[in-house]
DNA sequence: GTTTATGCAAATTCTTTGCAATACT
DNA sequence: AGTATTGCAAAGAATTTGCATAAAC
């Protein structure tokens, strides 16, 4: 584990706290899309559901994690990459894929988004796209 | 009120009665995604909230209605486009447009999809987008 | 020392299930 | 008549809130 937590943290204000530390680190080692289940899972010895809640709500207004879309109802959160390299523009658009095998969802960052062209009078500011599919080792 | 909602129970084998009718009704005159929520707030005079969650998982099942990405958290569903034209191949690709100002969000069938390449070794067999901007009603 | 985060209990809200009564075909 | 749907009650999950204690700065 690097310091990675510990400097996100202080970097966005926030106290420097065992259960932030830990959500965070979870989030950098496994690199797919978490739900609030999925974290309970593993850190539940550690600290009490409420305050995963609380943690992700947090880290949601600092912007420090985002929503991930997911037709199964759970609402899912990923790590903003933006947070790793300073000064860059928010990007709000994002590219996950969810396999049907291992139920994974991770984020693609590789992707070049396409430019969706709207009807006129459409302002798009944020496009968020799901694939669905079988990953490169589920298959 | 057409028939539509009675002849689209009947192609799928559904019974038709009020709440189903009713429901459908919703759907075609609002023409967005609705979430269990707002057909509550319509419905809830007339049928039970156990009754329209059964609803909806019924047309889901029989792919009336299809889930819709929402960020929001709530689940939101729509009407499934190729209900209306018989024998079209099922096509689960949907682009779908929430407006941040009226927080609608409607199907746009206009679009054609963009094609995503997708690192090797990725299969894919759904693709959802969603847009989220400012719509032309309220730009 | 002051402010913020945590844990626990409890309140709300959301969703599902069982079963008798009702409506549909 | 026979089968599927509905409404009500109640169970079970998921999420939020209040407040005293503990930890961070």
């Amino acid at each position: 584990m690097s310091e990675k937590p510990t400097h996100l943290l202080k970097e966005n204000n926030l106290r420097v706290t065992d259960c932030r530390i830990d959500v965070l680190n979870t989030f950098i080692s496994r690199q797919v899309a978490l739900s609030h289940a999925d974290l309970e899972e593993v850190l539940k010895e550690n600290f009490d559901r409420v305050t995963l809640y609380r943690t992700l709500k947090t880290f949601l207004d600092k912007d420090l994690i985002h929503k991930v879309l997911d037709d199964s109802g759970a609402a899912k959160f990923a790590l903003c990459s933006h947070q790793h390299e300073e000064h860059e523009q928010h990007d709000h658009n994002h590219v996950h894929f969810k396999c049907e095998v291992c139920g994974l969802t991770n984020c693609i960052e590789e992707i070049s988004l396409p430019n969706i062209a709207l009807p006129k009078g459409y302002k798009s500011k944020e496009v968020n796209v799901l694939v669905q599919g079988i990953c490169n080792k589920c298959a």
